[in-house]
DNA sequence: AAGCCGCTCAACCGCTCTCAT
DNA sequence: GATGAGAGCGGTTGAGCGGCT
């Protein structure tokens, strides 16, 4: 291995993102999809490496991320999947497609760590009375958390090989009749956990509101010159209404006021094509589910998410977590 | 007001994995 | 099976920010 770093070019651009790199990128994705970002940097004249292209997208651009605070359901989970899985940060991002692997790997590295560190150190009384999240403070046995491990994937298979002879999706792709949000987007993802953080759901849109944060305040009088005549269109709407959520709490500045009174979610939709993130549209929902979608997903069952189901190695299935509640399993940890 | 310190998180780096040839 | 290229992952860094002295 050791082969040289694909950023080694001559004038790849480094650091910070720019607004105009963000729309540049955002309109080639619009246009072609994510993936092959080899392509990148030739097709939109970005002088960023595709690596950096595809983790910009992947972290930052692409719609359905949420940002922000995370709830105190997504912490549990994301300490219990730790505990599970360790540092596999794709692995645990997948049970929460709403968030990046570098998220939660930031959160738990700025946050959780510190919170178990403290629990830990206090009384074991303290530690499994009150949170019980810690791994260690499980107050069951290795053997007997595996053997209900060996339970649960055996539960799972069945219910996935019942699912697939019924040729049906798979159920964990399909939310039940829980109210979406007001984007008709469900998070696909621990339908139990997930319940209470619906309205604080951060949609797609304001993903690209907090891009045009940075637009409208660092290049006001700048003309747009994105590739793409219809994201021109979309981002000259500077429709800066929806900027609600906790990002934009977090800049109460004169930016989250300019705004056309255009929703932005409008701008958006008309951006990527497609109306919001319906809970029909299964192969979004498939693409979150692996972590990156593939250009062309087709409208295969999402191959990765079954192949570790029924993997014998597998730790735990999908669908056991996927249900799992912490509240309802209090005698676990 | 200025300097220091700690925290957060976007982004980079280096490595591994996967797939096509 | 060997090789090379692209994609993905996890660890780490550093700029920016806020709080404290």
């Amino acid at each position: 291995m050791g082969r040289p770093p694909c950023c080694d070019k001559m004038g790849v651009k480094k650091g910070p993102w720019t607004p105009e790199e963000d729309i540049m990128l955002v309109s080639y994705v619009q246009e072609h999809g994510p993936g092959n970002w080899r392509a990148v940097p030739t097709s939109t004249g970005l002088r960023r490496c595709s690596k950096s292209c595809r983790l910009r997208w992947t972290n930052y651009l692409r719609p359905g991320i949420r940002r922000g605070d995370f709830t105190d359901d997504e912490e549990k989970m994301i300490i219990q999947l730790q505990a599970l899985l360790g540092n596999k940060w794709a692995a645990i991002a997948s049970y929460l497609p709403e968030r990046t692997d570098n998220d939660i790997k930031n959160y738990w590295n700025t946050h959780l760590k510190k919170k178990l560190r403290k629990l830990q150190a206090g009384s074991d009384h303290f530690r499994c009375k009150d949170e019980g999240l810690s791994s260690s403070s499980h107050s069951i046995s290795r053997g007997q958390w595996e053997r209900r491990l060996q339970t649960d994937i055996h539960m799972a298979k069945q219910a996935l090989t019942d699912a697939l002879s019924l040729d049906e999706k798979p159920s964990f792709l399909v939310p039940e009749s829980k109210p979406s949000d007001s984007n008709g987007y469900y998070p696909c993802t621990s339908k139990t956990t997930q319940a209470a953080s619906y309205p604080t759901y951060a949609s797609s849109t304001e993903n690209i509101a907090r891009l045009l944060k940075g637009w409208t305040k660092n290049a006001p009088t700048k003309p747009v010159q994105a590739n793409s005549s219809s994201t021109q269109h979309s981002f000259n709407n500077n429709a800066m209404t929806d900027c609600t959520s906790s990002e934009g709490t977090n800049t109460p500045t004169a930016e989250s006021n300019i705004n056309s009174g255009i929703d932005l979610s409008e701008a958006f939709e008309s951006l990527f094509g497609f109306e919001s993130f319906d809970s029909s549209n299964s192969d979004f929902e498939a693409s979150l589910v692996q972590g990156e979608n593939k250009p062309n997903l087709g409208s295969q069952v999402p191959i990765t998410m079954l192949d570790w189901l029924l993997d014998e190695g597998a730790v735990l299935g999908k669908e056991d977590l996927t249900n799992f509640s912490f509240d309802e399993n209090p005698d676990l940890f």
